[in-house]
DNA sequence: AAGGTAACCTGACTGC
DNA sequence: TGCAGTCAGGTTACCT
């Protein structure tokens, strides 16, 4: 589920409601994710503070300062994660199934539901080093609505990351060395606006059409933001409600159907056993 | 080093 | 109704 515009509007309906508040407990019912929840969590969370909430790519970095705890809580919400705020007491929902783990804060539950368990709740103690050099971030690519990737830069850094390599563009995007974020949905989605085909070969894209492309990349990932992300099954923001960027997809999930600019029937392929959904006449190699 | 594939796990849906 | 097969928003480990 969970790309980058997924995860930044759980990222800031989250904050408000955290930040600078007391966590009382971590609650681990079920630690068994995509790698174990560090079962020292528990112990040395209670006590601190939350200071930041801020992410990384499709990570969700809590930062946490107490008598036992100086660090960052990792978040990531993997194909079905979700984080949902609640307020304690009364209101508390029951647990419901995939609910594994709770953040108990002095007025809030952070509650993270995961059918999958695709997805990790980690530790990066600042004693370790810098978060950036944390191995799950390290080899990040730019965050594409920063200024890295504002203008001609975003274009000039697809262009030269791209130069000498066969691997397709599509397949290039997903990597997330080069630019962080987009997912399988934004990179059929993005590639259409472009009018790149996403089979062609990353290292022969002239700049003018990496050009349009880190465009698209830029206005798609803030629309979606402001649509409140794409909701296909469950993903829900951190107050419940679904995500309705959806239905602006120009081919995500369309294949058979008119193409919205041309009306030719959407085509899907296979690459890397994930599906691409394309316009043949829209989008050139 | 780059590129391809399998793996992790549950649930929804399709076809027989 | 049931059962087998396929697919789903991500990332890493392990081959060649």
């Amino acid at each position: 589920m969970p790309e980058l515009p997924e995860v930044e509007v759980t990222r800031r309906g989250v904050a408000p409601h955290i930040e600078g508040r007391r966590i009382d407990a971590l609650v681990v019912r079920n630690g068994a994710l995509r790698w174990p929840v560090p079962g020292m969590l528990a112990d040395i969370l209670p006590g601190a503070r939350v200071q930041t909430v801020g992410r990384r790519g499709k990570f969700i970095l809590i930062g946490c300062e107490g008598e036992h705890a100086h660090g960052t809580l990792i978040v990531h919400l993997g194909m079905t994660g979700t984080l949902r705020v609640h307020q304690r007491g009364a209101a508390e929902p029951a647990l419901a199934t995939h609910d594994h783990v709770d953040l108990v804060l002095d007025n809030t539950l952070l509650r993270y539901n995961d059918p999958r368990r695709f997805g990790a709740i980690l530790w990066h103690a600042h004693s370790d080093g810098p978060i950036e050099d944390n191995r799950h971030l390290r080899a990040l690519g730019v965050e594409p609505l920063s200024a890295a990737f504002a203008g001609e830069t975003g274009a000039q850094l697809l262009y030269r990351e791209s130069r000498g390599r066969a691997v397709a563009i599509k397949q290039l995007l997903l990597g997330g060395h080069v630019v962080v974020g987009v997912g399988n949905i934004y990179a059929s989605e993005t590639l259409f606006r472009a009018g790149i085909h996403p089979a062609a070969a990353a290292g022969r894209i002239a700049l003018a059409r990496y050009v349009r492309l880190a465009e698209a990349i830029r206005v798609v990932l803030a629309l979606a933001i402001d649509k409140g992300g794409s909701t296909l099954r469950d993903f829900v923001g951190s107050d419940g409600r679904a995500g309705y960027f959806q239905q602006e997809y120009f081919v995500y999930d369309r294949e058979h159907e008119a193409c919205r600019v041309c009306a030719t029937p959407i085509r899907a392929l296979r690459q890397g056993q994930r599906s691409s959904f394309y316009c043949p006449r829209c989008q050139r190699r």
